[in-house]
DNA sequence: AATAAGACGTTGCAATTGCAACAACTGGAG
DNA sequence: CTCCAGTTGTTGCAATTGCAACGTCTTATT
């Protein structure tokens, strides 16, 4: 089994370390073909799976039992960690891999309690994971910022600002087509094509394709 | 110092051994008045804030230079560990105290660093970290499943089915009034009051004050 | 009791937005 | 090259929503 380089939940940890790692807190690896899926809402998960190849999806089913996709995640990633280190038993989404998918599963417990003296890479484990979740949590404020906006147009330069941002440039490439943003700002595709194109004629933004300029 | 029995971060450590803690980790405190702000934003930030006393927002100046109230919390809860635990050091946000407050600094390093052989319920303090971590990122999840929502009346639901799920009955008192629950789901008070008129004439909800049964 | 302040509901109106249908353009497969 | 599928932009229309203004009710204070 090979583990690609972009886990960050490995970041600084070197790859003999890991192999170590792996069996001391007895971390499992699967496969999932396309289409099946890793966990049911409602199981009881206790650990939590880092994404080696492939790409899953959360989905969750609202009260009116609509299908709905909360978000998707690919290589190097995470998923279950909130709620398994939330103390939440029962996953309240199911994960589905939507591409054939490596995963490994990591014991909750093993992994915040086992191995206290021997392994120094221990404390690297837990802090990266400390980390991948706080950035997760920014990542929900910076789009939860996008959402309070109650205007369209609010929202799409409140969205380029953040790319500019991170960025570092008025000039950037969104990683979204328009109907992929359109999905991630919550808003009909043709309304955001629509307003996309007045700022443009105002003159606030520029754009072509997926590269946008903003001053 | 009184430390509170309602912070999360301590929870399950004595209260003898939160002092050990205290002085083991050279945690800080400091009295804020009402009105001082405790960072700046891009202000260098090694510390997690307990709230012991008092109450507390979170505030943002956006591109535009409007100030916006992201989040307040009160006596128990954390601030700063977002971005501390994610490894940014300037802050992104401004904290100001809206009451007079007393407030516990827990330097990052310490935390995750020191201790390593003697205090056990070092071990205890970072999963609670973690725990209250990914809390937040549950509870920023499902305002964001709320705000994803197109319309008002989706938005709504949505929120209410959540605090049903919450309180486990089909009549269960909001924690908002009006005004705050309208800032909450992000839409506009006489909206929000019109639309909930419309629910309840439909029969799909019924509401007295703060009081609302969904079945 | 009188007053004031705040919370909540109501309504007319204008602006925004979603929806639907269609046109222009792009890129890939045969 | 041609065809086809997918992406993006355009536009008319209806529905939703924000905004502003006002009335009622509750609560606290003097």
């Amino acid at each position: 089994m090979l583990i690609p380089g972009n886990v960050s939940l490995f970041e600084g940890i070197k790859s003999d370390e890991i192999t170590r790692l792996l069996s001391c807190l007895d971390i499992r690896h699967r496969s999932f073909p396309k289409g099946t899926t890793i966990i049911h809402e409602g199981d009881q998960v206790e650990f939590i799976g880092v994404i080696l190849i492939g790409f899953i999806q959360i989905v969750r089913t609202d009260i009116n039992g609509n299908r709905m996709i909360q978000s998707g995640f690919g290589s190097g990633a995470l998923f279950a960690e909130s709620f398994v280190c939330a103390g939440i038993v029962q996953s309240p989404v199911s994960v589905v891999a939507v591409e054939d998918s490596e995963i490994l599963f990591i014991p909750y417990k093993k992994m915040m309690h086992s191995c206290k003296q021997t392994c120094s890479f221990h404390y690297q484990l837990i802090e990266n994971m400390l980390k991948v979740i706080a950035l997760k949590n920014l990542g929900l404020n910076g789009k939860i910022e996008i959402l309070s906006k109650r205007t369209l147009r609010e929202k799409i330069l409140t969205y380029l600002q953040q790319e500019k941002r991170k960025n570092r440039s008025v000039s950037f490439n969104i990683p979204f087509s328009r109907n992929e943003l359109a999905d991630y700002l919550c808003v009909d595709r043709s309304s955001l094509s629509r307003e996309l194109g007045f700022l443009q004629n105002e003159g606030l933004i520029s754009f072509e394709r997926n590269l946008f300029t903003l001053q």
